[in-house]
DNA sequence: ATAGATGTATCTATCATGGTTACAGGTAAT
DNA sequence: ATTACCTGTAACCATGATAGATACATCTAT
């Protein structure tokens, strides 16, 4: 299993809104050349993003733009927004253990706590690192 | 999507099998009854805890029995055991994005160093606990 | 030899994913 | 207002992973 490329097709999407400043070029088929795929998956991303108030596009004009600055989008920001992992889901239990069996009985809120924690340390992970420093990383890399 | 429930299913059977001390009742049958499925996927994922360690079982004997004591085995190794996440595979990127663009031809990288951070948090935090905490807890929740 | 267990191969239904086509509806420019 | 071009979305498809199930080979203790 892995996490949908939603995600990192999400993060591609807003570096590229933050660099290719002119607004009206950023259209679905273009971005599409840069990632690589169909306008209609950048458009479902799209859609997302817009829903979580990341991204301002508007039906029928050309061109999306970022709707905060860089440094205020955390990966998490873009991860949540793109709906790859529910809440409290990144791991699955085996549903309807032997409630006749201690271990069946009890194992299930003792997976939750641990698989809560793990989830959360990831999510972490993705939050303390903004879209900012990401753009960053990428123009630092074109440069050497 | 979710990480395959082989995870909670293989911490469940190791935690029986510290709890159950009678090593010859601990067959594929009795264990796939407290977790609630079919014995075949009880042998499954055993053959891979067998493959990592974790456990003894030997063909055509019923019961197995853990390899180690139950604090030196941490959730990680049981998640490594079973095969559920690849190896820096958590996320997944798309793939082949323009190399004639400049976030095309950069992001991968940098979309490779925060996934992996992120999955180290994840994991960090899955090797800290051992399955030794999962029985304690187990028992002590059955006791109120 | 037999009974009962493990080890696996194989098949199935189900579901998420990513890509695709098709088209409805919006907007701006002529 | 017509046109050209865009976004928004529904619908469909191929693919791959998952979990369950059947079937059977193989092993071991009695």
């Amino acid at each position: 299993m892995s996490i949908s490329s939603r995600f990192s097709v999400a993060i591609h999407i807003l570096c590229l809104l933050a660099i290719n400043k002119e607004k009206a070029t950023n259209t679905s088929e273009y971005l599409a050349g840069s990632v690589n795929t169909n306008p209609v998956v950048i458009r479902k991303v799209m859609s997302m993003l817009k829903g979580a108030g990341l991204v301002h596009v508007r039906a029928g004009v050309a061109g999306a733009e970022l709707a905060k600055p860089l440094a205020e989008i955390t990966l998490l920001d873009v991860y949540k927004a793109v709906n790859v992992v529910a809440e409290n889901d990144l791991f699955s239990s085996h549903e309807h253990p032997n409630p006749e069996c201690i271990v069946g009985r009890n194992i299930q809120q003792s997976l939750t706590k641990q698989f809560s924690a793990a989830q959360k340390a990831m999510e972490h992970s993705l939050e303390i690192v903004t879209l900012a420093e990401v753009v960053q990383d990428i123009l630092e890399s074109d440069n050497v």
